[in-house]
RNA sequence: GGCGGCUUAGCCAAGUGGUAAGGCGGAGGUCUGCAAAACCUCUAUUCUCCGGUUCGAAUCCGGAAGCCGCCUCCA
């Protein structure tokens, strides 16, 4: 069987089969860039980056968008109070956005399309839902007619009738139709100042679903593969989405739908009054680890509610340690042979890993393969060494796993150590030589407090940075 | 009010009808000058609770409790 995903549309499990055999066209929403995200928001993009990992791995050619939403109610808002142009006032979070996917190693998108940048592609796809009459010009703005889309609510499992209640009621839903109309293009008005684009739709901006309807498509087609997003994105986000752009393709815009559940944080919804809102940013000054991070956004199954800790870092940061010093166990191991054992070992692994991550992404069993493997891997080294072969064929299935992880290879800063720590692991190898264990104990212990932890093997003395 | 999800050991987390994966933590042991790493042994007679179906249920059905989410721009 290949591999299967749980697609929201049709609310249960089915088997993959991409448009083109061979390639996948994913559109992943990004974020909006009026603040820093925080680590609710990159547990999505987390789990997009296993996704898109996890199909190179297995064979994919994938092109994955993602937007940037630069163009919204809190981007003007900000510039306009802080009195810059908006250009201005979204670079910055665009730039901090770049910079922690790299803290957290998520690998870069085919494509970042910015809103802003695709007012005409926006443009012309409302053009086209006036033709087909969906769409409706209300004073300066332009409105979608859900009533016309016979499967409007599909997705989120959503009745016309039940969207009356609780729904917050805007001064512009007079002007609608129905109040669950939604704007494909927003008139111009005073608190807007100088964000507005002078279009054949007259003085305005879109709305916020036209642009993931009008980038997607540009660059991944009409119909395309996946599209994931937070599970808040369902309704109306994607619902909208979805309304639009069928209603004027008249195809599939999807097949299948992706979301992630959200997390919260020591047993709490994060939010800004429980004082538990946190950015990456937060985080790493605070001197977690972002790999820990990572591997605490990961290691929940994306459509499981995850309870961000403290403490689940800390276990993380071992976990992580576990997997760090089994790498470089391998890479300095010699002088045995396992007579094929490590063979099977990592075939098993393999398998393992393939078979767990076929299935929905399901990440622990796939993350107890690793594991398991690490654990066989080790008694063989502890009983009757690995040889070169061994090694080799160890180090690939590792690699093969990091692919898709990111996380099971040491950082390479760890590899990096000053002249004067070089001469003090020397002087203690000598001491030690020389008996005088209590001047190694002393060096190994003003190491230590430096950050460097010493290991005393059949092969000589190791040493390491301490990660906390 | 409408709709949906979750509840498994000290903590995190798999398991969706056949008798509880994995990680962290903890205890003991081997190795070591002592450590560290690694290895070995142990760490849930039981899956929120109450009923039911079944030869058999953490898994299916009904009910209760608790937590969480969506219901117009929040991943």
């Amino acid at each position: 069987m290949g591999i299967q995903f749980y697609n929201t549309y049709n609310r249960r499990k089915e088997e993959f089969k991409p448009i083109k055999e061979g390639y996948v066209g994913l559109y992943t929403c990004g974020p909006t860039v009026y603040d820093y995200a925080h680590i609710g928001n990159f547990r999505a993009y987390i789990f997009e980056d296993l996704l898109r990992r996890y199909l190179l791995y297995r064979g994919f050619e994938v092109t994955q968008v993602m937007n940037l939403t630069d163009i919204d109610d809190k981007t003007i808002k900000g510039c306009n109070t802080k009195g810059i142009s908006l250009a201005e006032y979204t670079k910055v979070f665009k730039d901090a956005f770049f910079e922690d996917l790299d803290t957290l190693k998520i690998a870069r998108a085919t494509h970042y399309p910015e809103a802003t940048t695709h007012i005409k592609e926006m443009v012309d796809l409302v053009k086209r839902l006036l033709d087909k009459g969906v769409a409706y010009r209300m004073g300066d703005s332009i409105y979608y007619r859900i009533t016309e889309f016979p499967n409007y609510g599909k997705l989120s499992g959503m009745k016309l009738e039940d969207l009356k209640t609780g729904a917050r009621i805007d001064a512009e839903e007079y002007e609608k139709e129905t109040a669950a109309d939604f704007a494909l293009w927003k008139g111009w008005d005073e608190d807007d100042g100088d964000v507005y684009w002078e279009t054949e739709l007259g003085k305005g901006r879109p709305g916020w679903h036209i642009e993931c309807s009008a980038m997607s498509m540009k660059y991944l087609g009409e119909t395309f593969d996946i599209h994931c997003g937070g599970v808040d994105n369902m309704f109306p986000h994607h619902e909208n989405e979805i309304a639009q752009s069928e209603a004027a393709t008249g195809k599939r815009f999807v097949n299948y739908w992706l979301h992630n559940a959200h997390l919260m944080v020591e047993g709490k919804k994060m939010a800004k009054s429980f004082n538990n809102f946190y950015t990456l940013k937060d985080l790493i000054d605070q001197g977690l680890h972002p790999m820990a991070v990572r591997y605490v956004l990961i290691a929940t199954h994306y459509r499981q509610q995850l309870n961000f800790t403290f403490d689940g870092v800390n276990a993380a940061l071992a976990s992580l340690q576990r997997l760090w010093d089994f790498y470089t166990n391998v890479e300095e191991s010699s002088g045995g042979d396992s007579g094929g054992q490590i063979g099977s070992i990592t075939h098993e692994a393999e398998e393992k890993f393939t078979s767990a991550l076929d299935d929905d992404l399901n990440i622990s069993p796939a993350l107890a393969a690793v594991f398991d493997m690490v654990k066989a891997a080790n008694r063989v080294m502890a009983e009757v060494g690995l040889s070169e072969d061994d090694k080799k064929i160890l180090l690939k299935a590792l690699d093969g796993f990091d692919s898709v992880l990111a996380f099971v290879k040491p950082p390479e800063e760890a590899k990096i150590i000053d002249e004067e720590v070089e001469r003090l692991i020397q002087a203690r190898v000598d001491a030690r030589r020389n008996k005088n264990f209590e001047e190694a104990d002393r060096i190994r212990d003003q190491l230590l407090t430096q950050g460097i932890i010493l290991e005393d093997t059949k092969s000589g003395t190791k040493w390491k940075r301490k990660v906390e």
